[in-house]
DNA sequence: ATGAAAGCGCTAACAG
DNA sequence: CTGTTAGCGCTTTCAT
């Protein structure tokens, strides 16, 4: 913030009030055009800047949205963000992200913080909060879209995919391609009670493969977001595995494309010696090669969805339904063998 | 925004001034330790959320600080936001991020709306803006950091390195490999127009093929932000160009990673047959098998340092000097050979 | 250490 | 279509 310059000023040098300044600024249609130029002009040479902080204080508008994501280093949530933003910017709104590294603590600090410049709505990742961010979200009766898993009970609105789903039938593909020793591998048990999408796809892998009767072998990585660390230890696990696997899920994007990385550089045959498939869809994952066989969910889908919702609740439109399931979709790479032989 | 609940209810249920309520807010340590833990209560069971629009009004401090970035769909940028995001976090600040998709004109009207937040400091990326872009950033006095490029004359202080020189080592490097017919993949001239850095790398490169007597060869891609586009308009160009070429450096990482790829799933052996190089350096790039050799030039150190001076600018602190070289580094990948025979 | 009072710059009735 | 007026909720001298 600087100096003196108000909208006061301008309406001084433009013979107009500040109302018709201000009206001409936010809403120019209610201004005659001759007082219209005639303002904007002034305010050009004055070289005045509209000063929104003092308008939100006064109109209850702050024009702010708030997304919560858990991280900046993967794709998936800088696609979600970049589809939320250009939802927003049609509207005029601005979005204040804030990022927890997957702590549901630094979630609520988040959320405490951002609530003080009075958002009118929040896109959040993830249906699960601690006590007191839920008591809060709820208080603050904002529009709130929760996504990225879908939950009977949303706070409000939710926007998109079953995890479990996803583990499901990425599992059910492997086992239609006749792999036999399929093992799932997910962040390690310290991570995963914050992160309870991961502990979902590891569901849905348990059930299928119990109901196929085969034997559940869990993998744990330390570092869900970093690629190459995520591929060491897989590797180190599989390697040491006996019987032989013959084919491993990596619970994420960033695990699955690490783990396929590390294997290709190690010159491991890749169908043939071993399959590898993850569990969402990132670009890089159809750039190496062979292709990720994987679970694409579709974060752009779910981003823009997410918006178009919050703001027809801002709006206090009436919107069709609460729960939005996107969907997933089965991509078949080449990590994976293709016949079903 | 919603209902009553003020700074004033919590004065009276406490027992004491509006003055002594927003201390305890935002100064703790300026009230006596009981006045404090009593209105911290308060506080607490009224659910009170302060209001930062309000305070910024009347302190002239808003917490705002604002980052122009060309696209969210490249990582080097997101490595470039979370590290200044990292700093600003530590300082309480808050980032508005703006998307230009590398357009000037765009940038412009994003920093003129920004300013109406009244942020206190500006990051951004390239030190080429449009005539106004100038005025209006100079005319807010604000402390303004200029990233990505070198420059001798910045607004105020610029964190870089020079593309000139990317260009320019990695063809060096090229040569030194005994490459003879070295081509140099950049965005078409549309594009060119308003992505100053893609053209100094460019410069870097001609700059070396012509001391090294060899012939210059560019290419064209029309979708920067594309790897596959990129990689398919630069095979079809690398295909149908005579006599053949032994390496192409491609401009950026997202091309160089796009080309890479492509020649891989279409079975060209690398570098064997052809050798490729890129121009900056994303994770991605490491993952795919051979790694692409290319130009590191640390975008999380620049977002990092970037940030730091703006800080110190903001405090008024002294700063060492306006112009921050962070160099950049070959990375020597196996997308091309590595013998000097 | 605490309180009283004066706005920060703007918008939104309301009136004309 | 335009002007007057009354604050929005907070911070901050200035006293005490």
């Amino acid at each position: 913030m600087k100096k003196k310059i108000s909208i006061f000023d301008i309406a001084k040098k433009s013979g107009y009030s500040t109302s018709s300044v201000s009206r001409a600024i936010s809403n120019p249609s209610s201004v005659s055009e001759k007082t219209r130029n005639k303002i904007l002009t002034v305010i050009k040479q004055a070289g005045y800047i509209h000063n929104s902080l003092a308008g939100s204080l006064k109109s209850g508008k702050s024009g702010f949205i708030i997304a919560i994501i858990p991280t900046l280093r993967d794709s998936i949530f800088t696609d979600y963000i970049r589809a939320i933003k250009e939802q927003l910017r049609k509207k005029g709104y601005q979005l204040l992200i804030g990022v927890t590294d997957y702590s549901l603590e630094r979630e609520e600090e988040i959320i405490r913080k951002f609530l003080s410049y009075r958002p009118e709505g929040i896109i959040i990742v993830g249906t699960q909060h601690t006590p007191y961010t839920n008591s809060i979200l709820l208080a603050s009766k904002l529009p709130i879209v929760e996504t990225w898993n879908i939950t009977d009970k949303p706070l409000d609105v939710v926007v998109g995919f079953s995890n479990f789903s996803a583990g499901y039938q990425i599992t059910d593909y492997l086992i239609d391609l006749k792999y036999k020793k399929i093992a799932f591998a997910t962040p390690e048990k310290n991570h995963m009670k914050i992160e309870s999408r991961s502990k979902r796809r590891l569901s849905g892998y348990l059930s299928r493969i119990k109901e196929a009767n085969l034997k559940p072998i869990i993998f744990y990585y330390s570092q869900p977001m970093d690629h190459k660390k995520c591929g060491s230890e897989i590797l180190t696990q599989y390697k040491k595995y006996k019987p032989k696997i013959d084919c491993i899920i990596c619970g994420s994007e960033v695990s699955g494309t690490g783990f396929l990385s590390k294997l290709l550089f190690n010159k491991f045959k890749v169908p043939k010696n071993i399959g590898v498939a993850g569990v969402g869809n990132a670009e890089i994952s159809s750039l190496i090669h062979p292709q990720l066989t994987t679970i694409d969910f579709k974060a752009y889908d779910i981003g823009m969805i997410a918006a178009q919702n919050l703001i027809a609740r801002i709006n206090k439109e009436k919107i069709k339904k609460h729960i939005f399931d996107v969907g997933i979709e089965l991509i078949k790479g080449g990590s994976t063998i293709n016949q079903k032989n």
